[in-house]
DNA sequence: ATTTGATATGTTATATTATAACATATATGT
DNA sequence: ACATATATGTTATAATATAACATATCAAAT
C-alpha cells in the first residue's frame, strides 16, 4: 500500500505525486506555471509535464481546478474521489481558499438537471468576494 | 430612451453595444478572440477593444463569462442585472449553453456564506454534461 | 462656446495559460 | 522476453489576456 492511491487503487506516477505535493504543501493556489517553477530542481522542464499530472489528478479527485483563478488546489477532503460535490470560497484579497461542501445544494442541481434531462459530470461552484479577516 | 440600457441608467457606449449584438445574435458562447473576428469589419482591431467591452457588460449583467469555457454569453434574463445568481448547464457534445436561476440554492449558499463570514461578491456555478438530446 | 476632467477608444507589444506533435522510456500483462 | 499500453521528455506553437501609452470623445461647469 503505497502513500497515494486514488480509486481505481492504482499508485500514482512520479510526475503525479511531485504536482500532489507542492499543490498539498502551498496554502495557497498554484497555476501550473507556479507548479513548473516550484519543480525545475526536481526534473521538470516544460508545461505539459504539469498539466499531464494535473489533468490525472483532477480525473482522480484529488485535486481540483478553481477555474475562476486558472489555478489548482489540493482537495481537502477525501470524499472528492467520490463524485462528490465541491464548492469554493476564494478571497480576493488575501488569496484564501476554503473549499466546502454544500450537501443540500447538490440535491436542488440535481433536481433542475433531472427536470430539464441534463446529465451533468462536472460541477463547479466558485464564490469570490471577501474572507471574514479581510472584510474586517 | 436608447435601446440598451444599464441599471444605471447609462447608454452603452459603441463598443459596448457592437459586442453585445454579436452575443445576442450568437446561439453559442463565445470567446473574446472569436468576438474580435466578428467585428473586424466594424472597426475591432486588437484584443483589447474586446476585452474592455466585455468587462462593462459583466458589470451590467448584461453578459456572463463561462469560465470553464473561457467564453462569453448575453444574459437571458433582465433580473441578473439586478445582482441575481445565475447558473449554466453547458453541454459538451453540442456546445448548447442554457442558463438557469436557482433560486433555493442562493440561499443555501448565503447561510453558508453567512456562517463563516464570507461577503461573497460574486458566485459561479457551472455544470458540464451531456444535455438532453445529445443524452440519447 | 470653452475649458476641464473623466471616460472611451485605438494601437503596439507582451504576458500568461494551454496544447499539439513526436521521440523515448518505463511499466504491465501474456 | 515480447507486445502493448502508459508515462515522460522535449520543442514548438496556439489560445487567452493584459500592460502601457497615445488619441479621441463625452459631460459638466464656468
Amino acid at each position: 500500500m503505497t502513500e497515494h492511491e486514488n480509486k481505481t487503487t492504482k499508485a500514482l506516477t512520479k510526475n503525479q505525486v511531485m504536482v500532489l505535493d507542492v499543490l498539498s504543501k502551498s496554502n495557497a493556489p498554484l497555476t501550473a506555471y507556479g507548479i513548473l517553477d516550484l519543480l525545475r530542481d526536481d526534473g521538470f522542464r516544460a508545461p505539459p509535464q504539469v498539466y499531464r499530472a494535473l489533468e490525472k489528478l483532477c480525473e482522480f479527485g484529488m485535486v481540483h481546478r478553481l477555474e475562476g483563478l486558472n489555478a489548482f488546489v489540493a482537495c481537502s477532503h477525501s470524499h472528492c474521489q467520490n463524485g462528490g460535490l465541491a464548492a469554493f470560497a476564494i478571497c480576493e484579497k488575501c488569496g484564501e481558499v476554503r473549499e466546502f461542501t454544500p450537501a443540500k445544494m447538490s440535491n436542488q442541481l440535481e433536481e433542475w438537471a433531472n427536470s430539464k434531462g441534463f446529465a451533468a459530470k462536472k460541477t463547479t461552484i466558485e464564490l469570490s468576494g471577501l474572507c471574514k479577516a479581510c472584510n474586517q
